[in-house]
DNA sequence: CCCGTCCCGCAAACCGGTTTAGTGAGCGCC
DNA sequence: GGCGCTCACTAAACCGGTTTGCGGGACGGG
């Protein structure tokens, strides 16, 4: 196959110099109109597009953003935050021809990755997601000179630009919404609680009952998986007083409750109220349809990338407050049982 | 913060040219020992590595793969094969270092984005996956002279390097089975029949039901969704003679399946077995727990990985041939009901 | 002692863009 | 008519690596 063009080969059949050929594709000032035509069109004819790797070189600017996922494979595909996440990020870098690296890695190898994105220069800065608590990141990447912004709620940013997508009010409206309906013995199905959005959906509903005057129902971890929230489950359902209602940390957790219960003999939502979180698309479809929460994530990501864009342009970017997750009863909750 | 050190800086700090550094970085011959540990000892010092940008444009070799996925993002968070797939591409390129452009569009702009990564230069090579009936992409590739290699059955790569991870002897097996536990109708909610892996799936069921001598039960489009499963199996328990056993094309619809049943006061296994597709986490957990089929994913996504380097490594790769997928048998199955 | 080899290492060119620092032509103005 | 300005364009340097081609010193053999 044929050698593709080159600038040079441009400037050549247009009859200009490089230079022209670069200040034409960039709409710099300096050129007249008719030679800009002129240009374009060799340009077209010969189907040339300007290499990134040279771009990037004489730019010092990679052209791409990066992404690091540091979970267990089995727990990223559970929930489908990443993939609307990454869609709304290449939204918003669609446009510029910009494109998104994304490395999954184990929690092991996590800071190492990020150093060798630092060190390569093959991003021009990355979105951290996951935020745990005591997260070694943003120092992480302040050291490295990495640019980054925090998908995430500012309190957790250590300085960083922060873009904000609230899922606290979806809890809290899901707690009262449970009181309301009579239930007083109120679980939740933890996320880890080292990640701060898990901790965070953990005081949500703690800090709500406490409002209510009612008293903290038990806790236990579901790992954010199927297993942990059939276990978790299977646990608060022999207890000799088992809750009314089950908080759960997200959608796969609930919808392996929502079966553990059943199995158990329990009906959903006669004697046992249930709540997820994410909105899966599966929700809609158990039985019965699971109550959750929504949050925009293809927003997220757009919103993300752009904040990250303003970050790299030198801009001072305040922090970006998402409209919050909005809980989705549906009729997995129902009035609680007489006792 | 300071300038990042560039190879110059590296060599003056060793005293040698940057020639020999160059050369001491990539173990070629010519450079002493004793000058090769110190060249790498003034880098380690100086926190040196190779840009990529500048290393790409010599080199010629952007140092990364491309991975275009163009199905609606929600579809694409509804299974779990993209996640491990990725975890095992970056598995084969995380040790050289390179990296994996992930670009999620619209089918319609599928083409656009192939395009513009071939002109950009910005990877080495892409993976296909989703492959469709008359799918433009091994031509269109070819056209563009990007390197690719096919993730799927060599049928359908069209003269381009495959690895193919069969899935036909789990639905064999699955049909195989059913039949053996009595069933005679057996119905299939297919996926999009444009993807050659929803056909092959439904050639599979199709045609061990040929095998068997058993009539092909109905048919319906699943859509690989939730709600389509559910609208399907609806359908379908809703006949006058309602089909004893379901396979569905994947998991999220068997899923979705499995409640619809158990709203319509079906019981499974006992009048309706049903089978998935996937091995999805939660499969373990439903009620019952659903029967399903195991692929390596990953391991897929590592030998895709380590395909496309040959292939750009010039070699003349034949096609690649992983063990299939795997029946896993769960209680979702049993016996025919007596008629 | 002289010459051919081998081993090391360097200067310079190159990859394909962008950018700086001019150059020359044309024009208005006094 | 000469000066100064603007406009359109270019030559050359630069980004940070890799690679080619060559030179100098040590060593061994005749």
């Amino acid at each position: 196959m044929a050698r593709r063009p080159t600038i040079a080969d441009v400037a050549r059949h247009a009859g200009v110099s490089r230079t022209s050929v670069s200040f034409a594709l960039n709409d710099r000032p300096g050129i007249a109109e008719e030679t800009k035509e002129r240009i374009l069109a060799a340009a077209a004819e010969l189907g040339w597009t300007p290499s990134r790797p040279a771009r990037a070189l004489s730019l010092g600017k990679a052209g791409a953003f990066g992404l690091v996922l540091a979970r267990d494979p089995d727990q990223i595909g559970a929930d489908l935050f990443f993939p609307a996440f990454i869609a709304g990020v290449e939204v918003a870098l669609g446009e510029r021809g910009d494109g998104l690296m994304v490395h999954l890695t184990t929690p092991e190898r996590e800071e190492s990755v990020y150093e060798r994105l630092a060190a390569d220069r093959r991003v021009d800065g990355v979105l951290l997601t996951d935020l745990r608590h005591e997260d070694p990141r943003p120092a992480l990447t302040h050291r490295l000179g990495l640019p980054a912004v925090v998908v995430g709620q500012s309190e957790w940013s250590d300085g960083l630009t922060s873009v904000g997508l609230d899922d606290r009010p979806a809890y809290v409206a899901a707690v009262r919404r449970l009181a309301e309906l009579g239930h007083r013995r109120i679980a939740h199905v933890e996320g880890p609680q080292e990640f701060r959005h898990a901790h965070r959906r953990r005081s949500a509903w703690e800090e709500t009952l406490g409002d209510l005057g009612l008293p903290p129902g038990p806790v236990l971890p579901g790992g954010f998986t199927a297993e942990g929230g059939a276990r978790a489950t299977r646990e608060l359902l022999s207890l000799a007083e088992p809750p009314t209602a089950i908080v759960y940390g997200n959608d796969l957790a609930a919808t392996a409750g929502l079966s553990v219960a059943q199995e158990l003999g329990v009906p959903v939502p006669e004697r046992l109220s249930v709540v997820g979180y994410d909105d899966n698309p599966l929700t809609r479809y158990t039985h019965p349809p699971l109550s959750s929460a929504r949050a925009d994530a293809r927003g997220w990501g757009e919103a993300a990338a752009q904040a990250l864009d303003r970050v790299l342009a030198g801009e001072e970017v305040a922090h970006v407050v998402l409209p919050p997750a909005e809980f989705i009863p549906r009729a997995s909750i129902g009035p609680a049982p007489r006792p």
